[in-house]
DNA sequence: TTTTCATTACGAAATTTGTCGTATTTTTAA
DNA sequence: TTAAAAATACGACAAATTTCGTAATGAAAA
């Protein structure tokens, strides 16, 4: 059985951004970028941060007195999970209706609509 | 200034959806619906509904003893909000990237990726 | 070495969310 | 008119999340 999916929470989503995003920190950089957007005590993003690693979230080097952490799963799985809850939840369980509504109210240049379109071109050769 | 956005949390998503697709409904209704895949009390229910309606969630006639709610949102206007959000926050901000993933992930029929592929075709015209 | 400073550990409070039991109110049926 | 049934109101509790203060620890500087 494959181990169970944790969710992240919002806050513990924004912190799994930042490590996404610099592939190893400290808690001090964590806090640092989350500072730029919200305020929020150092303590509160470093006991997030632990809570994290209970969890399994993420990784840490603790060798060192300064922990470095990692996230413990990938950008990419994520995404595939929570848009897929958010298919099922929000859009009756129809990816294209999801497709639709992201096209249709979030603009995107020309050169990437060209290659969504390649990519639905491959997907009707199958 | 608009009104802030109000995120509805789970279980409050699960309540809009019932109410999305009744246009119009009382608690018993809602109830029973989400009993068919959730276990929870009437008065469960209940109390979610009239919280929503003091977050101003939901809309309600509470002219006759059985209150009659409605959604106080479109449901299009929430898949927007949050399909939003999931963009800034999981996808970098790039709606492409959100679209090539849910079409990678999750099949489509060949209709809803001609439909698509009409849009953007649409798109590229302006 | 001793002091200072930055870091982690930890407990606990505050908030939000989800849950339900009981009281009250209203309608309907006997 | 009275009793029963069904609905809402409300308070309270439990769990999860977010927050922070303080203590302990380790490293670096004086």
């Amino acid at each position: 059985m494959a181990t169970k999916y944790i969710k992240p929470t919002e806050s513990e989503l924004e912190i799994l951004r930042v490590l996404w995003e610099k592939r190893t920190a400290s808690v001090r950089d964590v806090h640092e970028e989350l500072s730029k957007t919200k305020d929020a005590g150092y303590t509160t993003t470093l006991k997030l941060m632990q809570i994290m690693f209970e969890k399994g979230l993420v990784k840490r080097d603790a060798t060192l007195k300064t922990h470095f952490y990692q996230a413990a799963t990938s950008r990419e799985k994520t995404q595939k999970h929570l848009l897929g809850k958010m298919i099922d939840t929000l859009f009756g369980g129809s990816p294209t209706q999801l497709v639709m509504q992201a096209l249709g109210n979030h603009k995107a240049s020309h050169e990437e609509l060209e290659e969504i379109r390649k990519m639905i071109d491959n997907l009707k050769k199958q």
